[in-house]
DNA sequence: ATGAAAGCGCTAACAC
DNA sequence: GTGTTAGCGCTTTCAT
């Protein structure tokens, strides 16, 4: 809790009796060449004075801090701490060390994030966006630097992008369902304010074939106690859901709704899959620990994080490779909460 | 994805024919005499160049970054997740950034991380130490970096830690289960790795009074798919358990490790809770969505995170409190896991 | 009210 | 093989 000690080079090169410029030399381990025994004082020396180079300086000097600003709605959320995940092994893998922010569901704070990282000179840009607006694009465009987005979907199909194929995810909820016999379904969801879910609800209703859909939408989430407030949300919609009850399966926009909703569905004695089946879309971890465990369209966020890095530091280390929007393929899990009508 | 602009104050006081001191002067609106006119130029040529001030310079120069270092163990761990979330939310309102890394329980990684922090001169750390040892505790008190520990108590009572009372909250968990009846009560754990889990099961132990206590534990976690697999060493300790069964009531370690136990009961044909009762630990948001609803000792991560960040903060902006070691008192949360045996 | 200049800690020419 | 030096972008005395 002290002062603290700030060490330089200078002061190391001092002790070593020799330059700053031979000093840095042996501390970056630079082929450069120095004889034997200067290289021992300088390391002696450092070590002896407990140095720790600055990186301001480093990166002031060079241009370069070998590190990546990464946003992300939430942490809160397990959908996107996956992502985080992948993302950090990714750049842990390749010398660079992934800087977190979280702007809160709020696109405010989403261009404040941005701010702040192209203020501290980050290598480049990983950016989750949650408005399909093209603000936060021009602004990290302008600044020139560079940037992949991931999860959402960009309008611009040259740029960048590693998200996944959000329509063919409801599609194949609602397929699957129509498959099992159903023949009337629920589609519950958040407010249509992000592209992804506007899609996998497009998607939703173009499989549903035969089938009648039905749409129940909660109100605009408020941040900060996500993951609760998403539970909640599940409730909700349950809730208005039985004033009608005219299907006979739900998929949920997410599986923390999904999860939500079964949970209220079994508090109002109302069992699943035998009285209602209900698809999540996700397969966050929970998934598997619900009860019963949730069927889900399955898009690993993880994958799509550690892949989206993948992308950025090829192109910082000047990897021309064309990218453009990625859309992964995501994949249905069956577990048991869907009930066959055939 | 360009090379960058690269605009900085110089660029800006030539365009506004003035010198760099006097824009810096209005850049930072310190309430320097300028006049009225020199001052609107010089705002109107950052605007026009899209001026964008670089923090490394500005850092090194002051020597203060304004950021704050934030590292834990798992930032896919709700209960991190959590504390993080409260550490992000106390940073903001006082115009700090904390910037998190997560040392995947791995105390290599875990001192990498410091390291790291250390060289790029974060104004202060927040660290959720895994082990009881000290080698990180020296490094952050030798490069005399303000540190706040929390979530683990640390050995030295004197340094500033926020931590929990983790021996009481496995008393309450005991305790409750005795008072509802129970005389044979289990403990899942994980391994005792943790100041946290070993308080935890001491705690446990002494709140059974009368009460018979078992524990079962099991091997150390693997790093990575965290969550995954703490719900998957809950289902292990089910196994072990049903070999003999000789209790009437489980607590565990953490909820994870609950929700994995109660997932596995259910499926081997065992109900929660009449047929076996399970009290968790932590009270994360999951916690209230399993199925039954998790009772629970409530140890409110986010509380602290935001709590330390406090510390933390008064201390880098000179408020000179005595803090040392302070352990927030956990609380019992009755829900549908315990079944009353009186 | 405004400007010149000295660094913060570091790297990378460029000498020798 | 080693040292000198010129900045990277910024703030901040100290003159004027």
């Amino acid at each position: 809790m002290k002062k603290g000690n700030r060490i330089t080079i200078r002061d190391v090169s001092l002790m070593a009796n020799t330059s700053i410029a031979t000093a840095s030399r042996v501390l970056n381990n630079t082929g450069y060449p120095v004889s034997p025994d200067m290289k021992a004082r300088i390391l002696k020396a450092a070590k002896d004075l407990g140095y720790t180079p600055n990186m301001l300086g480093k990166a002031l000097k060079t241009g370069k801090s070998h590190e990546i600003g990464v946003v992300v709605p939430s942490l809160l959320n397990p959908y996107y701490a996956e992502a985080v995940n992948g993302i950090e092994r990714e750049c842990n893998a390749r010398g660079y060390t992934p800087v977190f922010c979280s702007s809160d569901n709020n696109p405010e704070k989403e261009l404040a994030n941005v701010e702040f990282l192209i203020r501290m000179r980050m290598d480049g840009i990983l950016l989750s966006k949650i408005e399909y607006g093209d603000d936060v694009i021009q602004r990290v465009s302008r600044a020139g630097i560079s940037t992949v987005y991931f999860d959402q979907p960009v309008a611009d199909e040259n740029l960048p992008c590693i998200t996944y194929d959000f329509f063919e995810a409801g599609r194949m909820a609602s397929e699957y369902l129509t498959s099992r016999g159903h023949r009337r379904i629920a589609f519950f969801s958040l407010p249509f304010d992000r592209q992804s879910r506007r899609s996998r609800y497009e998607g939703f209703m173009a499989g549903l074939g035969e089938a009648e859909g039905y749409l129940y939408q909660s109100p605009a989430e408020n941040e900060g106690v996500e993951v609760l407030s998403e539970f909640q949300a599940g409730e909700r919609l349950v809730d208005s859901f039985l004033k009608d009850r005219n299907a006979t399966a739900v998929v949920a926009i997410n599986d923390l709704i999904a999860i939500g909703a079964m949970n209220a569905f079994s508090k109002r004695g109302i069992a699943v899959p035998s009285d209602i089946s209900v698809v999540g879309l996700d397969d966050i971890s929970f998934a598997a620990m619900s009860n019963p465990a949730l069927t889900t369209v399955k898009q690993p966020s993880y994958e799509m994080g550690s892949a989206a890095a993948k992308v950025l530091i090829d192109s910082l280390e000047g990897v021309e490779e064309e990218v453009g929007t990625v859309r992964m393929p995501p994949s249905l899990v069956e577990r048991d909460s869907v009930c066959d009508l055939v």
